[in-house]
Formats: structure tokens, sequence, C-alpha cells
DNA sequence: AATTGCGTTGTCAACGTTGTCATCGCACGA
DNA sequence: TCGTGCGATGACAACGTTGACAACGCAATT
């Protein structure tokens, strides 16, 4: 660390178009008219103007383009975690779909906190960005609502009856639904189940597969072998060890989520209990991390990166760009079977 | 997923402060005052004023605020990868450190490419942020120094000559000879090394590290046990299969970063070797799912989330804001030894 | 050679906010 | 009672950019 502030500082005024025009010798107007390309303007002035632009590192000020235009090619991303993997991939989606279209994406974090959340995308309207993605979270579909009165927006990861709200999100009772259903195809009678927060919808909805699959099987579900976790690490390492430790047997785990997952299997690591010889592991996400665990993990694949992709897609073509590529498709949720689960060796 | 666009957008025009004023039967003025705080307005008044503002839903318009003031209370953020864990730590840092200042940060991702950086970080100023934080990257030093003119900026995990720029950086060298000291410690005597891309420093300065804790212990270093990798997994991957494939022995491996190890680790679980019975392994970052792998993975700890959390200070602190605590303190480098090393089983 | 027409360019106002300056009104002291 | 002074408030300009509109020059046409 070595914080070396600097005491003196020139601040040389940046150059503005009135300064460019000046040294072209031409009015500020067609030097706008030169930067938006709204005009056609001769070629010799044209090349006076890109001259002075170059010599004095002219670069025009967005904050005065957007008051006087209105548009700032900008568009909100309201997060959650920026240090989560799940969302970081999103944004990474957004980011691509947005490249080479000239709009910025500007990333807040909310917390999954209502009233963060509301305070961030105010401070993003009141920004003047252009469009609005919003990246879970728990925003009411009533401000959702009222806010795409005012701009285009769309919602990754959630499902929504607010209108004119473009969403992008994946069949979660369909995924669970497939990952219990893979366990009871290897064999599995006996299934834990580390769920979610149960005030979060998602969790809700992966517990609700996870009894699906049962109830498709003509299976039943033993309600003690369902603990709740918070989809943190964390959580799954308490919800593993308070599973294991009241000691009805199972012989398979699906975890609401991939860091769940993680933690259960450093619990499992610790009582020296193999995977998947001892117990099979579902995951859900999809992590990048998951395939290089030892096992590496069986987990329902979200495509977050191309809800990412889709749901910057769907602004730019609101926003009135023309899209030369059509609309980026997003797979449908499945499994990704990798080395977690094997077949039961204990019968029920 | 399901893009429902809305067909009708009422577009009913934001309040501004001459509408707020109106109401309040102030002059726009006076709203601004109490918006700024900058002078004293008389009770019934800031009343009226203030039921405006919320019958109105008003929000300045930060455009026309950042035109006329010059200050837009914004940071801007220059991140390589959003995806990356390392960055994303540093990132929250940042935030958190932000966070109650009243400053927002602005992410925008780089890419380790210098034209993209430099273009970046030019949309950023000519977005007028106040500040600037750059995360590694390969921006040269006379760009950052001529920045540094302009606004105050920060550079976090990479040190620069250049000047008036806040540097957070961490002694890489120290922290891989630290890794290596601590296998030679456990008796390792051939210990081989999958290193960074060799046009990064980190990965030089990781290097020089490892040569220098063998000098130290009066060991020399076989050159064929040094392969390159790319800080990725898959380059640690290849790495340890040519690693393996060249069949000189060797016990333990240091791995420039965390992402080259799980590749790595991944490589000796396929093959059915044992960590840390068979092989000894070290990583470097200390990412925050290193913790979670199994087993558990010992690595040098980069401490980039109080890093990112300096930088905020520091800059905020150069704005001229009063900041009620004292600069935070970076921790100095250090391996967090956990379960991937062992005593070296195999004599030499 | 005069006129029309078109394409290029410049002038000017406006976007919403804030800071400067002048003014107003009030309370106090002479 | 009048003048002074100070605090509160309003009018106004300015930040840098763009778009509407007007004016200009040139070429083609009659």
């Amino acid at each position: 660390m070595d914080p070396s502030p600097s005491l003196t500082r020139p601040k040389s005024e940046p150059a503005t178009v009135q300064d460019v025009a000046r040294l072209a010798g031409v009015s500020p107007a067609t030097v706008s008219r030169i930067l938006t390309g709204s005009a056609r303007v001769a070629e010799d002035k044209r090349r006076a103007v890109e001259a002075a632009i170059q010599k004095l590192k002219f670069r025009p000020n967005l904050s005065a383009r957007g008051l006087r235009s209105g548009s700032t090619h900008t568009i909100g991303v309201l997060t959650q975690e920026l240090e989560s993997p799940y969302f970081a991939n999103a944004v990474k989606g957004v980011d691509e779909g947005l490249t080479g279209s000239g709009y910025t994406p500007i990333v807040v974090p909310g917390h999954w906190n209502p009233d963060e959340e509301s305070e961030r995308v105010a401070l993003l309207t009141a920004r003047k960005v252009d469009a609005l993605i919003v990246l879970g979270g728990r925003l009411g579909d009533a401000r959702l609502a009222e806010l795409a009165q005012q701009l285009p927006v769309a919602i990754i990861g959630r499902r929504t009856d607010a209108a004119g709200v473009f969403s992008f999100s994946q069949d979660q009772v369909e995924g669970a639904r497939l990952a219990t259903a893979h366990l009871i195809a290897l064999g599995h009678r006996r299934i834990a189940h580390i769920a979610g927060p149960s005030n979060q919808v998602d969790g809700q909805e992966r517990k609700e597969g996870f009894m699906l699959a049962h109830r498709q099987a003509g299976l039943s579900v033993d309600p003690a072998l369902i603990v709740e976790g918070d989809f943190m690490e964390t959580g799954g390492i308490a919800a593993m060890e308070s599973l294991l430790g009241a000691g009805h047997g199972f012989t398979a785990v699906f975890c609401a989520n991939d860091q769940s997952l993680w933690g259960a299997k450093l619990v499992l690591h610790r009582r020296g209990m193999r995977v998947p010889e001892d117990l099979s592991l579902v995951g859900f996400d999809d992590l990048p991390q998951s395939k290089y665990m030892t096992p590496p993990v069986t987990a329902v694949r979200q495509h977050t990166f191309a809800m990412g992709q889709a749901a910057a897609w769907a602004l730019l073509n609101a926003l009135g760009r023309e899209m030369d590529e059509p609309a980026p498709t997003v797979p449908a949720i499945h499994l990704e079977v990798r080395e977690t689960t094997g077949p039961c060796h204990e019968p029920a």
C-alpha cells in the first residue's frame, strides 16, 4: 500500500464545442453535426473539425448532452450482490449484449433490500438512464409497472405481472423437478432438500419442483428431510450438519443452489464421507466454479448470461435501434450431469 | 422467458424545480437552496417546498446539476472482468467504502485491453465522474499521470510511478515467497510452479518470489518444473497435465493464482491422485470459493476488499469530504494455511 | 442574365440546475 | 420616528450541447 497524494492539480479546463469550432473556423452547430452525424457537412470542414478535436483532445460533455437531448446512451443495471457469481454472469451477458451499441451499462448494487433498491433505481432514473435492467431483487410489481411507464424496463430471473416489463426468467419448478427426478432415476428414495430462504420466491419454487418430482414418481416426501438454508455456503454447512445430526437415513440431497451445495459438501469432506459413493448431491445455478470442484458438481443450469444478453437486446430494440442480429434465444433450463451424483447403494 | 413489450408509454414529463417552485409559491432558487442546503430558508417555506417535492415526486435532474455545478457525485470504477471474483471483491470494497457518502460508483469493464480501457476511461471522464478508481489493467503510467491532473485517481492491485496517483497494492513477491517457503518448510524439495502469463507483471513478480524462497533456503530451481498458465482454470488444467506428463518427480505445486489451482486440482482428481497426500498445492488470491473447496485450499490472501475500501476512502478524502472515520488499514499479505498442503512423503 | 431551388452553414434559444447579485422587509438602535 | 444592518428571497445568467430555423452560396434552368 502506498498512498501518494498529489498536491498540485493544474486542472486545465477541458475543451468545449466552442473551442473546437473556433479553432476549426466553423460554428458550434457544425461541430455538433459532425459529432452526432445528424447532417451532411463539407469534406474540408469535416477534416478541419476532426483535426481540431484531436488537437484539443475534445470530448463532448455528456452531462450537457444528456440535458439537452434527454438521452444519455446509458442503461441502468440494478444488481443485488456484486460478488455473487450468479449476478456477475448476468451482468456480463448484459455487457456483452451492449457492446458496439454505443450504450454503456451503469451497474449499481441493491443488496436485496427493497428500500435500497428503490433508492438506487431512483438514482438511476435521476441520472436519466435510457432503460433499466433489474436483476432479481424485491422491487414490487407496482413499482416496476410505474417505472415501465417512464422508460423501457427488463427484469431478469424473476417473473412479474407488471405491465410493459420485459421479463426473462427460467422455470424454477421445472429445474428442481429435473434435478430431483434424476436422483429418483438413480434409485434414491430418501432424498433430503436444503431449501432456500422461505421468503424468497426462487426458493419456494425450487422446493415445489422437488415435491412435484416425488409426486410424479408416486413417492412421498419426509418433511424432516427438508431443512431451510440461506442460499449461502454457511447456510449449507448448518443445514447439512443438522441433517446428519438428526440421523434419519438419506442417500441424496437436492440443494436449492450451488453455494449451499458447496457448504454441504465441505461438511461431508470433514466427516470423511465420499461424494457420490456415500451421498449424492445436486445443485442449482451451475456457477462457473462448480465445474472445477472435486468432484465436479451435478447442477441445474440457469442461463443467466444468455438472459442478460437477451435483456440487452430487447431494450436496445425498444429504444428504436436497428438490430442487425435477431433476438438471442435463451436455452431451456436443464440438468448438467457431472460427478456428484451416482446410483443409490444403500437400499431404503 | 416471456418478453412482453408495452405498446403504450404515457411518458408523463418529470417535474422540475420550476414546477416545485410554482406549486410551493417560491422561486426556483429557494428550492435549490433547500435541495443543496446551501443557505437558510424560513421554516414555513421549507415545509411548503418539501410538500411540493413529495406531491410531484420531484427528483433533481442529475445531468443538469452535473452540467451546472461540474460535480456529479459519481466515482468511476474501471474493472477488468465483471465475472472474476478477484475484481468483484475489490469493487465490493469500493462500494462499501462509498456507502453513506452520497457518491455512487459507476462500474465499467476494461477486459484487459489497453485500447478498450482507454476508451472506457474516456467515457467516464466525459461523464464527468468526480474521481476514478482503476483495478489492475494495462493503462500506461503516462496516461494515469495525465488523468491524475484532471481528477483524483486511485489504482488497486498495481504499483505505479505515475505522479499524483493513489496506489493500493500488495507485495506479490513477498506473497509468493511466503507460499513457497511454506512448502519448503514442510519438507518439499522438488516444487513445481504454474506461472501466470509472462506478459503480466503480477505473474512475473509471483514467479520471482518463488525463486527467492528457493534461494533463501539454499535450494535451486529446476526450470523444467515451471510451466506457464493463463490465470484461468483451463490454463491450470493444461499446465498440470504437461507437468505430470513430463514425468519428472515433484511433490508440491505453487500456483500463480487460485483459478489455476482449481484447474490443476481437477486434473489430480481425474487421475486419482490425492491432495495433499500425493501432492501439495498452494494458490494465490484466496478467492471466497477456495475456502469451500474439498479440501479447502491453502492460499496467499490478497486483501482486495480492504484495498477497495481504502481507495474509496482516499478519494473521498481528496474530494474534500470530512471523513468521520480514519483511513482503513490494509492488512499485510499473508498465507492462509488450509488443507491442500501437507508434509512431504516422498523423499527427494 | 436572371431566377429558382437545393444543400450547407450559422444564429439563437432551450434543456434544468445553481450561484451571484440585488432587493426586499424586518428588527433594532439612535 | 427615522436610519441602519442583516437575513431571507427573487431575478437572472451561465454551464455545454443540440435542434429549429433562417440565411447563404452555388448551380442549374429558363
